[in-house]
DNA sequence: TATTGTTATACTCTATAACTATA
DNA sequence: TATAGTTATAGAGTATAACAATA
């Protein structure tokens, strides 16, 4: 779960452990660069999503797992600060078709800046080699290839 | 100028962005576990904290990065469902201490079994001495030796 | 005076249910 | 009938400000 301690049963519980307190530490960088911005861990991800794709409400709200009432809100308020764009789908006139605006693509940017400059500190506390090791090694376990 | 050598920006990046699409994909887990229970990712974290703590209030409040208030609210209804109890510190008079209840460390147990078991298929994408190579990895950004 | 915790308040996030419009 | 989206509603999570009790 959160806690580090691991129980001397299996062996994947240790590595369950890292993943789970590393996740638990990056949520927290990204939960506070987004607050700075008075965007919530949900909203960030949007807006990251959003920078090169434009979607169905309903695709966002699947893809971010969520329900579509959801959707409704978090785009609405997106939208009235002007980061996002509703529009009619070409192809089907029940759809609304969401995009990121100018200003969201600019803030989106520099959201994305931030987070790699804020990780960073944590990152270099391995080598530059280590660093390639464990980006193969995320990778591999988030793309089933 | 500081930065003399090859910046490598760009490899960072690639770990940032390892690092974060693993922690989404990481707090989707915990989170459906959770919900599956009717815990916030918050309360869950809170159980798995006070499984072998116990704290004030104000010292979990710091240790999740929550304001005091907040708390109330999460001990609140965590104590309303027999899942913490809180007690009287017994050094300052305005101080509250929390800890967990059997039924919650009960529950908290399961609920750590069951994220092992929901992250060994990811997990497992990658043979065992890799897994060993990443858990050594993500412990030794975690714990600035 | 400063700290600990709670309460009051307000806003966001979230899901469920009911509704409209389109397919 | 089924699907896409919104609205209404309710509850949880969150912070800020004001407060009481204790240090």
């Amino acid at each position: 779960m959160v806690t580090s301690e691991r129980p001397a049963g299996s062996d994947r519980a240790g590595l369950t452990d890292a993943l789970v307190q590393a996740s638990f530490m990056t949520m927290a960088v990204l939960s506070r660069i987004g607050a700075e911005h008075d965007l919530s861990l949900t909203s960030l991800r949007v807006l990251a999503i959003l920078r090169d794709r434009r979607l169905k409400m309903t695709d966002l709200a699947d893809y971010l797992g969520l329900d579509q009432s959801t959707m409704t809100g978090l785009v609405d308020r997106a939208e009235k600060r002007g980061l996002l764009e509703r529009l009619r789908n070409p192809t089907d006139g029940r759809a609304v078709d969401v995009r990121i605006s100018p200003a969201g693509a600019e803030l989106a940017q520099r959201l994305h800046a931030d987070v790699v400059r804020s990780l960073a500190p944590m990152i270099d506390l391995l080598p530059r080699p280590e660093q390639r090791r464990l980006r193969t090694l995320l990778e591999r376990m988030l793309t089933p290839s």
